[in-house]
DNA sequence: GTGAAAGCGCTAACAA
DNA sequence: TTGTTAGCGCTTTCAC
């Protein structure tokens, strides 16, 4: 691979002047600048990203942490992230934790430490204390799913709480007596909002004592492992929220294995709205998250941070009812 | 952040001895190691990989790029690319080339400038010479979907053309005369072989005339279009075999938009077996394809090369029928 | 067993 | 406008 001394050799100038040539920089003659950049063409010069780097410049790579990549949740608001930051010549640099808080921290710290220049954060299990200090040190940090205090982090929200309540009021307004909840892995902050949402539309109306509770942690088979233990419940629902769209599908699987009719026996309501969501049979009743605005802003945050514009620190963006068969409307 | 610098001056050492106590490399006594560790340790100092990476070190990156990462089915790839990376301490860096040839390679190129240490193509649409100049210069290349000559390219493929044939004789076997394809965006080797396969099938099988290609581009909408497209044909079919599960998907939206039964009216078959399939109603009929695998021989052709052990050079896997409902056996 | 010194490819300050 | 020089953080000879 050609280093800047072959172009500079081959273009008799100094590398001082490639350099300046190739990074646009004043201070050169059109002409030289025209010369060293044929030359560098004719060679497929490329600057050392690493030789930049550590020089301080920018690697142009940002790096983002995801829980579980076979998440399609996460696979498309990395897609919104991708895109924002293509735009802006970035790449992005995944890292998947495979649902391991071990493996997220050695992410996070290893991206920490000079890869790259910015890091995006996805549902993070990890502490606030450990992200705040990996913002105060090194690259700028945003975090969808989570507020962080303690440092200079950028978050992305969804209005979890209030849609978990819309979507419970609707299947309450649509005279569902019993409804109960699937809930994510208990902790992460996303879930927890969703469940009080619930929890707060089921009390408001009345059905405090029809509150029901079953974790599925995020996964289509802890879904299906959950309706299993819901319909042993006396009476067992008639509706059910589950906290996301994977879980959602495992009710669905579950209850055809079952013979438990959707949304006849039970209506099902999931959240997120993925890209399956519908496709199945019955069509998937759920809460729509903004997925590729969620990335947008992750990036321009990123980007804004890195440009010295300190963006806006706190995003909370609408999460709306798309509603289909599933609940029986 | 610390610096070999600081470390060695905490300990009253040279930045050699750092640096051999810190990479395990002989010629430092046992005492002087450990005080280095520790001091290392109390300062949280970890080198600085982009410094390694500039002295010919690995950089513990390796580059995947896939052509689209909202298909899930290279998700699924990436996910047994990143297990295996991941044991052996790389990272993957994803790139997205959306679906643009231009793109791709732009994405290659600035790869093989010494950001990665291998680098996984999936499905690319670049020529053969491309790819084999990129292979001889750089680090190693493994390509899924397409056997790359005239360079040091590893290939994994998978018996597409024997699992589309074994496809179409299933829907022949089962009664059905018209068999269509919906074929994905031509000259991908991957659809071509798909292609090939129904052709002989459906010639040996005295079907010659049944023969009916449409072209979906792998994608749902394309799917739906290409439906429409046969649904107009006198007589149109009453089987579809898709290349991929994506347009396969697109064939039941627009089944149900246009009140056409699967698979009473049309039987439907598809391809790659993606996660979706087993979920939709009816549930896909699809040839499987290895993708966990395909990841795994993909990185690890990849770490046995830069290891020096040169691995298979080619890889052929095999693909089987998940018969489900669609096809209406 | 340990240290001094050179240099990986690049950029930025300073000179010319 | 252009070149010279120093140095980013690390590893790796080569002395001692």
């Amino acid at each position: 691979m050609p280093t800047i001394r072959d172009v500079a050799r081959a273009a008799g100038v100094s590398e001082a002047t490639v350099s300046r040539a190739i990074n646009q920089a004043p201070g050169v003659s059109a002409r030289t600048r025209e010369r060293v950049l044929a030359v560098a063409r004719d060679l497929h010069f490329t600057p050392a990203p690493v030789a930049r780097r550590l020089r301080g410049a920018r690697t142009g790579l940002a790096g983002v942490v995801v829980p579980d990549l076979s998440a399609s949740f996460f696979v498309e608001i990395i897609q919104g992230i991708e895109h924002t930051l293509s735009l802006n010549d970035y790449r992005v640099l995944v890292c998947d934790a495979r649902n391991d808080r071990s493996r997220e921290e050695a992410h996070i710290r290893w991206l920490a430490d000079g890869t790259v220049d910015a890091i995006l954060l996805l549902a993070p299990t990890t502490t606030d204390a450990f992200i705040a200090e990996v913002a105060s040190q090194g690259p700028p940090v945003a975090v969808f799913g989570r507020v962080v205090s303690g440092g200079p982090v950028t978050s992305v929200t969804v209005a979890n709480r209030q849609a978990a309540e819309q979507a419970t009021e609707h299947l309450i307004s649509h005279g569902r007596e019993r409804i109960a909840f699937i809930a994510g892995t208990p902790g992460i902050p996303d879930g927890e909002a969703r469940l009080e949402g619930y929890r707060d539309a089921m009390q408001r109306h009345g059905r405090e004592s029809a509150i029901a509770v079953e974790v599925g942690h995020f996964s289509e088979e802890g879904g299906r492992a959950a309706l299993r233990a819901l319909l042993e419940r006396r009476p067992p629902p008639d509706a059910i929220l589950a906290a996301n769209d994977e879980m959602a599908m495992g009710v669905l699987v579950g209850a055809r294995e079952l013979g438990v009719r959707v949304p006849e026996d039970i209506a099902l309501v999931g959240f997120d709205n993925i890209r399956c969501a519908r496709l199945v049979t019955p069509a998937l009743t759920t809460v729509h998250q903004p997925k590729l605005d969620i990335g947008f802003r992750l990036a321009q945050s990123a980007l804004d941070r890195l440009k010295g514009v300190a963006g806006h620190e706190q995003w909370v963006l609408p999460a709306d009812l798309v509603v289909r068969r599933s609940c029986g409307c």
